[in-house]
RNA sequence: GGUCCAGUAACUCAGCGGUAGAGUAUCUGCCUUUUAAGCAGAGAGUCGAUGGUUCGAUCCCAUCCUGGAUCACCA
């Protein structure tokens, strides 16, 4: 971008501080407390009237003539300096004078209370640490009853995104976003490792993709001369892992998929994933409700949440219910003992694509997917999915058409997936070939056959339950927020401005 | 991908077929307790882009770009 009228000017400003024989951007910085410790028993501080030495961005200035006022913010807090040239001296002041909002400075001083009562710092000296020359968008604020009020609000959504820096200095509140989705993620890790899970870095360039159905990004490494994949799921590799002998692992990591943008979805996502040996999916499901009670309780405290306009209680009991029995309940139609032809005629009577080679499970898939799912608003296990769409899950006792595997479902939306895993190395290359099958039909979203992941379950792997969760989701509902950008520091966006 | 909405100064926005406006911010002057500081003055714009209609387009039309909402598709 060309320079402004603005960034002339301070670009002078730069200038006529260099020429006073002062570095604008000097190596050392220090100071001697943060804002927030001044604020610790005010009076005593002013009572002492010690000096004390503040660093941080000058976020407002008010000059009035041989005296000035501005604010300074550090990321504990923002204190009021009170400038004058009695206190500083003649020379300092003049630095004063050539400061801006949005530089960075250091201000020595020590508390005092202004006329209006204001708690600020008297200043002795200030020191420049690093000249901004391009303005910052100009917020006001006022607090009024307790309650700050801001004018000029940086708000366009897309300038948000694509210059999150300024989103995050001119707005507390999504400062704040972020802060929360950093607890909620750490007393994620602290919740499994007090459980005796480790924690695991599994590749990201993968030779083959797998562990879920999508369209993965593709890359070239040039001294191999292979193409690799952006895992699009962990899966395959934390299933190795207990196949090594580990019993507990989790990763905590980005997934990358080749697909649509939406609200919900944005090409890299955050996954948690855990394994557990000996245990199956009931035990997913203590877990992942415990967990989400857990963060609910711990990080944000409240019960219930307004999430894509509805009411989540998400401290009641979840409901565990069979996703034929939910279609059943919503349509009146035993999908399960129903034949398949009606099925079908149902789905043409209210115009569903059925892909092809789809079978019966699909074909209940299709109609939970359509008539069942956005209207599942408090937290629900469904379980009882079927096999055929759930290629690495383990099939259910007493019922070939079903596996034992369960999505959670908040608010209409997908949040959790897991399985009681499938052990069975014949199975699982019968599974894995079958979607091979479905992929030479023209299914880009098919698992790929891993031969090696197969060679891996053949040495043997324990029964266990696996699970995972959208962290972004998840910290979306946690923080009320209805886009996923809002929870992603940088989300993808497409190239411009 | 369909539909709808938006894009004007650094920020937030108004405007309208006749050469662009406000508040804040900025600059200059005054100002030693201000705090959305104040007072006086000034500068600042390719009106998202490209075509078209018109004597004349920021405004009307078309196409495109970017973003948002929504539906479809998709985990």
């Amino acid at each position: 971008m060309s320079d402004n009228q603005f960034i002339k000017l301070r670009k002078e400003k730069l200038a006529k501080i260099r020429a006073l024989g002062i570095d604008p951007y000097p190596v050392e910085s220090g100071r001697s407390h943060k804002i927030a410790d001044l604020f610790e028993d005010r009076e005593s501080w002013v009572e002492r009237a010690e000096s004390v030495t503040l660093a941080g961005r000058l976020v407002a200035m008010r000059r009035q003539g041989k005296l000035g006022f501005g604010n300074l913010e550090d990321d504990s807090g923002k204190i009021q300096l009170y400038v004058s040239k009695n206190e500083t001296g003649e020379e300092n002041y003049e630095l004063f004078k050539l400061c801006d909002a949005g530089d960075f400075v250091e201000a020595t001083g020590s508390p005092f209370f202004t006329n209006s009562g204001e708690y600020s710092l008297r200043c002795s000296r200030i020191r420049l640490l690093g000249k901004n020359i391009r303005p910052l968008p100009a917020v006001k604020e006022r607090v009024e009853d307790g309650k700050t009020i801001r004018y000029d609000e940086f708000a366009d959504i897309e300038l948000r995104y694509r210059k999150r820096y300024l989103d995050l200095l001119l707005n507390p509140e999504h400062r704040k976003v972020f802060k929360l989705r950093s607890r909620i993620i750490r007393e994620m890790r602290s919740y499994l490792n007090e459980r005796d899970y480790m924690e695991v870095e599994t590749p990201i360039l993968q030779p083959l993709y797998g562990g879920a159905n999508a369209r993965p990004f593709v890359t070239h490494h040039n001294t191999l001369d292979v193409d690799l994949y952006l895992r699009i799921a962990v899966e395959l590799y934390l299933k190795r892992l207990i196949v090594g002998g580990y019993e507990r692992v989790y990763e905590i990591g980005k997934n990358f998929r080749n697909e649509g943008m939406d609200r919900t979805h944005n090409p890299e996502f955050t996954m948690l994933e855990s394994y557990e040996a000996y245990s199956d999916l009931r035990g997913m499901m203590d877990l992942v409700e415990g967990m989400v009670k857990h963060l609910a309780k711990n990080v944000i405290g409240k019960d219930e949440y307004v999430y894509q306009g509805h009411k989540v209680n998400l401290m009641g009991e979840w409901r565990r219910a069979g996703m034929a029995e939910l279609v059943q309940e919503k349509l009146g139609v035993d999908v399960l003992n129903e034949s398949d032809e009606a099925l079908i005629a149902l789905c043409k009577k209210h115009e569903l694509e059925i892909p092809p080679g789809s079978g019966k499970g699909k074909i209940i898939a299709v109609l939970f997917e359509h008539f069942v799912e956005h209207s599942l608003i408090q937290p629900t296990f469904v379980c009882d999915f079927p096999k055929e769409i759930s290629p690495l899950a383990k099939a259910k006792p007493g019922n070939p058409l079903l596996a034992d595997r369960f999505e959670l479902i908040i608010a209409g939306g997908e949040f959790a997936n897991a399985f009681s895993e499938l052990n069975d190395p014949l199975d699982q290359r019968a599974r894995l070939e079958a979607q091979a099958a479905l992929r030479a039909m023209g299914d880009d979203e098919a698992n790929v056959v891993d031969e090696d992941f197969l060679e891996a379950l053949e040495y043997g792997m324990p029964p266990m339950g696996g699970q995972g969760i959208g962290v972004d989701r998840l910290v979306m509902l946690l923080t009320e927020n209805d886009s996923i950008k809002e929870v992603i520091l940088f989300p993808q966006m497409k190239p411009g401005i």
